[in-house]
DNA sequence: CCCGATCTTGACGACTCCTTGATCCGGCCG
DNA sequence: CGGCCGGATCAAGGAGTCGTCAAGATCGGG
């Protein structure tokens, strides 16, 4: 779930904010000063911070600067200041956005979609690693480790590997995994997966003839157990 | 140095931005229509692209659709709508930011550095220069050393290199190896890539035929390994 | 207009990977 | 007890991919 951290001293702009908010499924802090935004900030992890200028305590550059001394999260400056000098010096300390009040909240909730994407594309958020006592996957490296060591794997033993744990803990039909790594035309060549299965056993389980995490469920398909 | 893509039918408008870009020390590259934005994207790599909706051969949403399909490059709208769907469209096509006309130079500026600012920041690690045993990166210096000699790379040479440095640890797709490289009409010219890998590793391993840096993951792609 | 640098294209052997068939194993049911 | 079925295992042929080299094509600068 998104985490949305709102700071700002006037409670019927939190409010709205929060109702809004909430109800499109973010998780919701708030704040209504610096102090409190930086302490928010550090204890709630959000994945985005709308932040009000017009704070009592501190000056709005300097929170977010306390905010970049040590997180690269995403800042939407509101405020009621429409002096372009004030907006330079906002998005120059570290703001990702800059939103006028007052503001519609369409605009504002698609400018928070905004941030929030391009973050999570770009961090190291999508952390797709799973990993078993025995050898790690991490999906988006493309890569599996085993005893600290890299296994080598084909493009159709990673497919078939991929798939798997991707729905970890679910069993996959023999025909559900054959159309997403064989496409669409394939449904019946079992012998495949038998192959690579095989394959992938001896490669990644302790003892591939009694395999701990590719499980086979006769008759119906396989399951990654983790 | 970095390169911006102004794309708009206006010339006054294109001319203006192209003075105080120019001015302020980066490299300007210029369309005029839809095609010729992606076709600029494709060619020139632009570090970030501002873009007038009001083209006159192509829908805004497909512009941005259009460059979202293969690269991730900060893509700031200009407008003369100021209607607030306008905006909520152009933000979740993926844009990154959304600024009405008439705008304020400084402003726009500072939205520029915003959104390159973040885009290197977010990049793999905020580290420019990698380093092996064997030789240098230098990212922003787009330098490479070896034995404290500097080695002359063609540009193609060194868009591969970048895009698996940047990516380093990671498997890179030859899809998305081409794409990146050579634009997004690309993406089966497999050969190009064994060309160029050559000649990388003969400029930079040890051993070219035995590499310990560039990968190669037979059918699936290549993969930096620092 | 020529020249050098760079990019594209083609061809070849070496190697890897996918597919396929044969065989073996274990459980199930008649 | 014996046949049967789905799965596991193994080996081998052919298709496809990769590394390499070299020759054309293209581009920009002098």
């Amino acid at each position: 779930m998104t985490t949305v951290l709102v700071v700002d001293d006037e409670p019927q702009i939190v409010r709205a904010l929060r109702i809004n908010l909430a109800a499109r499924g973010y998780r919701v802090l708030t704040a209504a000063d610096g102090a409190g935004a930086l302490r928010g900030a550090a204890e709630g992890h959000p994945d985005v911070v709308v932040l009000d200028l017009g704070l009592p305590d501190m000056d709005g550059s300097e929170v977010i600067a306390g905010l970049r001394g040590w997180t690269t999260v995403p800042i939407i400056v509101l405020s009621a200041r429409t002096d372009s000098t004030d907006k330079v010096d906002a998005l120059d300390a570290g703001a990702d956005d800059y939103v006028t009040k007052p503001f519609g909240m369409d605009e504002l909730l698609a400018r928070l979609r905004a941030a929030v994407r391009r973050a999570s594309v770009a961090g190291p958020d999508g952390e797709a690693v799973v990993a078993t006592p025995s050898f790690t996957v991490d999906l988006a490296a493309k890569k599996v480790l085993r005893d600290g060591a890299e296994v080598r794997l084909t493009p159709t033993e990673w497919g078939v590997l991929e798939v798997l744990v991707r729905n970890r803990g679910r069993l996959v039909t023999q025909r559900q995994l054959l159309q997403e790594v064989w496409g669409p035309a394939y449904g019946t060549e079992t012998n495949y997966l038998r192959v690579y299965l095989a394959q992938l056993r001896h490669k990644l389980e302790a003892e591939p003839s009694r395999p701990r995490y590719l499980i086979t469920e006769p008759g119906m398909g396989y399951r990654f157990e983790a």
